[in-house]
DNA sequence: TAAAGTTAGTTACATAAAGTAAGTAACTTA
DNA sequence: TAAGTTACTTACTTTATGTAACTAACTTTA
């Protein structure tokens, strides 16, 4: 009917992207490493699936974890250079939601 | 701690597009004008979310139905200008992809 | 004319994912 | 010794998704 097929490849990076928090996780990282605590404030994403995430994108290579043994300890996440390869898949999306985004939507949680 | 700030129209445009399935159906559409049981075929998504999805994205203006009173009934599914413009998107997660997943994915589910 | 087929859904129920809030480990400061 | 800090984990509730059977409206076949 259509020689239009589904990407393997594009389907798997939308599994990876459409999970829920993950996309929102990895833009706030390209403003440079930050720690758990930091995130959870900023994106509004509960601890239990901050760290979830964070444990499954080191896994998948987008984000790496240092400590630092401060008092207290200090624990930073960042990008690796395959979590950086998406900037500008969100640059992307950041320039439509400039056009295609109501402001009415800026007021909402 | 840093200056850097989520932007609520990027995060609407996320939380859209982050909708299980809401992505994959958008870019099916991009081969064309679509009817339910192909959508449902190709996808390997059920009707009971595709139907929930074209719904919603007929309501946010990326979708519009049109019913074919022929025998049996054709409705099909097309984009919007609003639907369209995400194809820059598409475009680049799909070549992002080609670049970073693995050659084994496209092998599993 | 009754039975079976078609498309485009919907409904009821089961399972998986996410949200909430309290708890923990390891350490320090008051 | 009590309270504070960060980075989590655990137990429980709510929401989202998956599965499979069912429906409406119409037509074709036996």
């Amino acid at each position: 009917m259509n020689e239009f097929e589904l990407c393997p490849r594009f389907e798997k990076a939308i599994s990876i992207l459409s999970q829920r928090w993950t996309a929102l996780i990895l833009y706030q990282l390209m403003a440079g490493p930050q720690r758990f605590c930091t995130m959870t404030d900023k994106l509004g994403v509960s601890g239990k699936i901050l760290s979830e995430r964070l444990k499954d994108l080191d896994q998948q290579g987008f984000v790496i974890r240092h400590v630092y043994p401060e008092t207290p300890v200090r624990i930073e996440y960042s990008l690796t250079d395959k979590g950086m390869s998406l900037t500008p898949i969100m640059k992307e999306i950041e320039n439509w939601s400039k056009t295609w985004i109501e402001q009415e939507f800026t007021d909402k949680k």
